[in-house]
DNA sequence: ATTTGTTGTTCAAATATAGAACAAGTTCAA
DNA sequence: TTGAACTTGTTCTATATTTGAACAACAAAT
């Protein structure tokens, strides 16, 4: 098969050990659709995998089987809305307690408004509501990831956890010291860190049992009252950390 | 392991058969985590799987690499921000396409204003806007899945085939006349179809070398004017349609 | 017409997996 | 405390699943 050597240093190359084989890479071919900006050749996409051709199309009809795939009209495949129904279970007490406090929030700021939850090293936008009169390019889309020490949730996020506790659960990534501010406020910010010219403010969601989250507001760089909006941003969490107990 | 026969009619029983067992059943495990509830322990996973717990434990080690699925302080397992990722890519072009208009309708109207699209036998929300001041409740949430030939959408969908295509590519759902009218009109409305009290209006939109999809507005039951909202919904599908050509 | 690119299927060899058996940690109740 | 009944997590070998080559068929370029 492979000597005990080899396939130690494979394993020191690739990022995740894998269990299961099959199922890693039925996963990451999804992984490879969702970051595609266009459907995929099977042939492409076995390429990208790495794997022959036959393998591919065995994981890709079971992957269409379940409607995580479909496949155009040309016969490329591209994320199907299995993957929609998958995702609606998220989090999903979170994502109801927020709901309310989302559109409230963005409203009355007239700001784009979300949340965004901790994972691994990164901040993965959960669900986002955007303000009435939005030009929509701010839109923080669910399901964007970004280093979880940057921007205002990332911040929010870090200021939960003590320096060791930070430096055990995410390491190589730098405690930063804005994250001890954010504690003594109850709020973050952050400029031009994520998206250059945009803003974010950001209060943390203790979610009992769980891992932190945060929720946030994205705004254009303006010279503006950051407390009050800081404070209504902690006020929403702590409404929602009582829905979550 | 298993007798010839006695492994037939398993396959016979379940309702797709399974290229890749240990896909399939990570698969699974996915989605009975989205439908449960609550936060799930192994043991209660292997027995809705129908596995070993050793080979549960694996299956869900291997997913938890990949963050489709997170572990509570107590080691039960739910759905992980991972799959929020994966969905943002189902059908990135129309959901792109599609939210500037939903915000336009959903606040000109005040009304919750969604896209879904046709999956197999089901119709499946995948993006919502909400009205500025929602009571929250007539929420369509993404990623909540019915079956096509009820509600508006599901009728705009089907009225965007004739009645043999229907037959052939959606077994054992009956054509609706409705589709027909809808043809005719560009616009689709149902009354108490999906949820008791709502209404929905629909237009279709023709995702070129995809599967169809629809744009709607869901509203509590009331005497108004459903021609101006439907021929509203008409042009903005027109426009999405435009798009994404 | 030929070349190059697809997709889809079959098959034997070889691998990864299944599931038992085990160790060890909980949380109860007695 | 002791025990019982839950858990989770690990190791192991027979075996069933997967692998990848080879092939057939088709479409679109050259």
């Amino acid at each position: 098969m492979m000597s005990p050597s080899a396939a130690k240093s494979l394993q020191d190359t690739k990022a995740t050990v894998s269990p299961s084989q099959t199922l890693s890479r039925g996963i990451q071919a999804l992984e490879i659709l969702a970051a595609a900006e266009r459907p995929l050749t099977i042939a492409e996409l076995a390429a990208a995998l790495g794997v022959h051709r036959s393998v591919a199309y065995r994981i890709l009809r079971t992957l269409e089987d379940h409607s995580l795939l479909v496949r155009d009209d040309a016969g490329r495949v591209q994320p199907g809305p299995g993957l929609a129904v998958l995702a609606r279970g998220v989090s999903r007490d979170l994502q109801t307690a927020a709901l309310p406090e989302l559109t409230q929030l963005a409203n009355a700021l007239n700001m784009t408004a979300f949340v965004a939850v901790w994972d691994h090293q990164d901040c993965v936008t959960l669900v986002t509501v955007e303000p009435r009169h939005s030009a929509a390019t701010l839109a923080q889309h669910p399901g964007t990831r970004h280093p979880v020490n940057i921007g205002a949730p990332g911040i929010a996020i870090q200021s939960t956890m003590s320096e060791e506790e930070w430096a055990a659960r995410v390491p190589g990534l730098p405690y930063r010291p804005e994250a001890v501010e954010a504690r003594r406020l109850g709020y973050a910010a952050s400029h031009d860190e994520v998206i250059a010219g945009l803003s974010s403010l950001a209060a943390p969601i203790h979610v009992p049992g769980g891992r932190p989250a945060a929720i946030a507001v994205v705004y254009i760089r303006r010279e503006q009252d950051q407390a009050a909006v800081g404070e209504a941003l902690a006020a929403s969490a702590a409404r929602i950390e009582s829905q979550l107990a």
